[in-house]
DNA sequence: CATAATAGACTAACCGGTCGGTATATTATC
DNA sequence: GATAATATACCGACCGGTTAGTCTATTATG
């Protein structure tokens, strides 16, 4: 028992060095071409040590696929967490975020919980399963949010803000597909652009017509 | 007794059951995890013979793609082909063209295009190339579809529809992934019909009021 | 010293691709 | 029009490299 206090022990330290360098590899390769071999060169561990850290590959898989949804959400609910912004100043906030983050890898790479999702969902049902939950948590952060710009008069009272934010995450995930076949960053920011257009330019029911969200030109 | 006139030669009838039979399985499994033993048991044809009509097995991935990529797209053709609907209704058809595509296999698999697009784009260049010329293409054809719809006054003079073209392929193919994620067709049809609804409710200006409802055009 | 952690040789299965060979059609030659 | 020559299509055993996973031994660490 290595365990007690607080600091992280040396295998957790091996265990998160692992974990970080397979999401690498996954992210640039895919799963099917990630090996272990590949795993353990890259995190200089070897055979021995990562079967003590891992009971298979598909364990390593989990494991990514978890780290990388917290570490997108939490990106994002950080985004989010900005008193001094207004509701629709937070989902641009949001969607910037978002298209950092794929911009880090010059768009060349997408998304790693899409990628993941699209070549392993097949095979693997656990994976499937918790990226699923990932975009699920996604979809209702953006609701909440929408929720509360409908509260603050940004978006008309009968605006569906779920079955909206369901169709931002699609539009983005699918820009950010689109982007990564193209090598090109600009489906992935028209996607975000548009999402964003569709907020602009509500304005306050002031009695009259409170029925479509009007879209004239704004900025 | 072959060869004559216009009728398929053996080796070419052969050569479409592999890319058919390879289709269904890559479109299921994907490409890494389809084997050539797969491919060949489900064909009915041997070893030799495959590698009689394919020199590896990248070139039946190429097969498959410019197959696949064909037929999607010529059903979308097909469904914009309707001189007897307005603009708007060949969009709708369209729309519900790919909703049965994608509907016939249960949402579970997903488009064929789209899964090997971001399995494989990373590891060959010349799938990526050629998926990415599929979506240009389809976007190129909503694109010109929403032209049309513009020129009968059912859109705004500053519609950008191009911009709007690629947002809605982006919206499709990430409804799409989101539903094989999930197993649920819904997000698909939400990107469905909120795709339809920003059309919905534009009315023609009637000469006097020229720019009540319009959108901002450029990015 | 007990156990956590690491080391790396080894294995068994899989998979893409090869190769030598057969059968049947089409074409050339006399 | 018989036959030789060639092209097309197909057959399946086999090979070599790769890969996930195992096993036994050894070294830190509390």
């Amino acid at each position: 028992m290595a365990r007690t206090g607080s600091a992280e022990s040396k295998g957790e330290r091996t265990r998160r060095r692992i974990v970080g360098h397979a999401t690498l590899l996954m992210y640039e390769k895919g799963y099917a071409r990630t090996t272990i071999d590949d795993v353990i060169a890259a995190a200089g561990v070897t055979k021995g040590s990562f079967y003590f850290h891992f009971s298979s590959k598909e364990e390593l898989g989990c494991a990514v696929i978890e780290a990388a949804s917290e570490h997108i959400l939490s990106r994002l609910r950080e985004a989010l967490d900005r008193p001094d912004l207004s509701p629709r100043g937070r989902i641009e906030a949001m969607l910037k975020e978002i298209q950092g983050i794929v911009e880090e890898a010059d768009c060349s790479r997408g998304c790693i919980l899409g990628n993941l999702a699209l070549e392993t969902s097949s095979s693997h049902p656990d994976f499937r399963e918790r990226i699923a939950k990932a975009f699920r948590e996604w979809s209702e952060l953006i609701a909440s949010e929408l929720q509360e710009m409908k509260a603050a008069g940004e978006l008309p009272a009968d605006f569906d803000c779920a079955a909206y934010a369901d169709f931002a995450v699609s539009a983005l995930e699918g820009g950010i597909m689109i982007s990564k076949v193209t090598r090109d960053p600009s489906p992935m920011r028209n996607s975000v652009d548009l999402i964003l257009r569709q907020f602009e330019d509500y304005k306050k029911p002031d009695r009259d017509n409170p029925k479509t969200i009007s879209r004239r030109k704004g900025r």
